[in-house]
DNA sequence: TAATACAAACTTGTATACAAGTCAAGAGAT
DNA sequence: ATCTCTTGACTTGTATACAAGTTTGTATTA
């Protein structure tokens, strides 16, 4: 496990979920580790209560596997989840930004702009941890503009399933592609244009195709067996 | 706060969490209304522990408002919740039952059948409440058949909602019409036609609207003003 | 009367103690 | 050597104690 700073602004259970969930997804915490509440409560230098708060949380998103009173695993990456979340963004991804198309304010836009102004700066220093902070923030601020926030939590909680291969798979997106295809889905939404958002969210979507069978081959522990 | 029954089988966390989730669903916990971790412990049999876990998960689900040292609250009905929840089943429910008319197996249909030839039954003896147990898992059944039950997960948590707002109106949908939806849907599977299936999907949803105005006349305390 | 001060009774957040179950290592008997 | 039993160190589940902050009612004072 790799430590994580802890913000003033937040609490306990806030900065233990978000260290467990960072080092999830980094796969510091590798799936099928076994994790123990009091370990990782005296790592993090809090108590159990809010360790054992986030646990329960990542439990009920099939993240961690708990057999009481033998232990807690990270889960094994499962390909039943992966392909869970790639279906669920695909299918909420086009049906908000098309909702977007209708709802977006002249604020939003102009946050989305500010947002893709903000990545085109970043691409020019490959600042690749910047451009990933911006890209989820960009999703989110769509689901913003159609109103869709709670939905947005949602998807974020099973996506997390997905960016462990991700992580794994060290997936070669090129970043510019990534700027680029975000410039044309604000022009969509800016435009009203719901057949052209609908497009490129699939285009870009499509970068992400990720090797499982590579990925098998290569971490053949972290793989459920089915 | 209306008494649940605990089984024997469940643990002091998932009593709580059902407990809890049931009285906010039939509006015995009414919205707005001032909760006690402390209270609900004792109501219930057992600690704080179990009870606030529950409160926490259903904090996130934008179900109870958590304000540190002063109080929790249960959410009042927030229009953009439950118009999420429409949402969300609307584009999901489609989408899903697309996917089951590909995978859905001759055991995923024999269960099907089973579940509907038990609502023609209860229909008959009008037993509305065991219709919408089997209602609830006739919709879960065709999630699983799609292999997507941890994206029904989600469904049922946002839907919440929604049921809330099912209880206030008592929504007179006739089981008769409801029934007959469930086995159009399912010959739709069983024929492999994603037309069909998509079609009666969204004339059922349209069954359940609800006259919000009406509501908001009526119970004017317990909704959200924005 | 009205304003202020204060104490008591609440709230949730966090830490810790205890209960109950699992598992593995090791002693001892066969 | 092998089987059996026991013990102890773990695990999570639950209960409780304490910390820190808010609110409310009630004196007390101007």
């Amino acid at each position: 496990m790799r430590p994580i700073e802890r913000y003033n602004s937040e609490t306990a259970r806030e900065y233990a979920m978000r260290a467990i969930t960072e080092n999830i997804i980094s796969i510091d915490l590798e799936p099928g580790q076994l994790i123990s509440e009091n370990e990782i409560a005296s790592f993090l230098g809090v108590s159990r209560t809010p360790v054992r708060e986030s646990i329960q949380e990542l439990n009920k998103a099939a993240l961690i596997a708990i057999y009481p009173q033998r232990g807690s695993y990270v889960s094994l990456i499962d390909s039943k989840y992966v392909e869970e979340a790639v279906f669920l963004r695909k299918v909420l991804d086009i049906a908000v930004i098309e909702e977007a198309c209708d709802l977006a304010t002249p604020e939003d836009i102009a946050a989305l702009e500010e947002n893709v102004a903000l990545q085109e700066f970043y691409l020019k220093s490959n600042n690749t941890k910047k451009i990933f902070e911006l890209d989820n923030e960009f999703h989110r601020m769509i689901y913003v503009a159609a109103k869709k926030e709670t939905i947005h939590n949602m998807r974020r909680t099973i996506m997390i399933h997905f960016d462990r291969v991700r992580t794994l798979s060290m997936l070669a997106v090129k970043d510019t592609k990534i700027v680029a295809d975000h410039g044309i889905m604000l022009n969509a939404i800016k435009d009203k244009d719901k057949t052209k958002a609908k497009e490129i969210v699939e285009k870009h979507l499509d970068r992400y195709r990720v090797d499982q069978e590579e990925l098998l081959k290569t971490y053949p522990q972290y793989f459920e067996t089915n």
